[in-house]
DNA sequence: AGCAAGCGTGCTAATAATACCGCTACCGGT
DNA sequence: ACCGGTAGCGGTATTATTAGCACGCTTGCT
């Protein structure tokens, strides 16, 4: 194996990350926070959406950034049901 | 342009990103903290030694759980000499 | 000598990030 | 009612990159 495929688990994950960030960008549009965050429109809309499981490190950085959250949460909500 | 390749700036906030990371590891080695983080020897190596700039958020997240240091010192850290 | 920890390189499958397409829903203006 | 603009969604295609494994090599320690 050398690469595992994203697990159910990973999804859910992700989902929920998409989850917190939409929370967080509450009323703002994507394309203001993409730009803020310095990534594309589309970019955001997946991982809000959850297509993107497993974004990149900085990638959420820039975008717990813009949206003035912490990076620590967001590891902590996800790793929430992960570890239970 | 569909994906931009990652720039001399992104390479050197990995690079700094490792280092804080090996830093945080201390004497451990990298096997344990590795298996700790859930990941292979291999990837940890990597992520440590800046051959992978941007790595998965999910994957640091493990990593700063298994040194016990938090993420937005990291985030903090990289977005540091790249916003100045 | 033998062992463990690290480092470096090459390789493969899977994924991230981007752009482009069309489609829907809402809103205000004419 | 019709038109145009904005905001979001869904799918597809493309390229760069990740995460994993394997092999060999070096160094330090016992």
């Amino acid at each position: 194996m050398v690469r595992p495929p994203l697990t159910e688990l990973d999804r859910e994950r992700g989902h929920r990350l998409g989850t917190l960030l939409r929370q967080a960008r509450g009323t703002r549009s994507m394309t203001e926070v993409a730009a803020a965050a310095g990534l594309s429109a589309e970019t955001l809309r997946k991982i809000e959406t959850g297509r993107i499981p497993t974004p990149a490190f900085f990638t959420i950085a820039a975008l717990a950034a813009a949206l003035n959250i912490s990076l620590d949460v967001l590891a902590e909500v996800c790793a929430d049901e992960r570890a239970a």
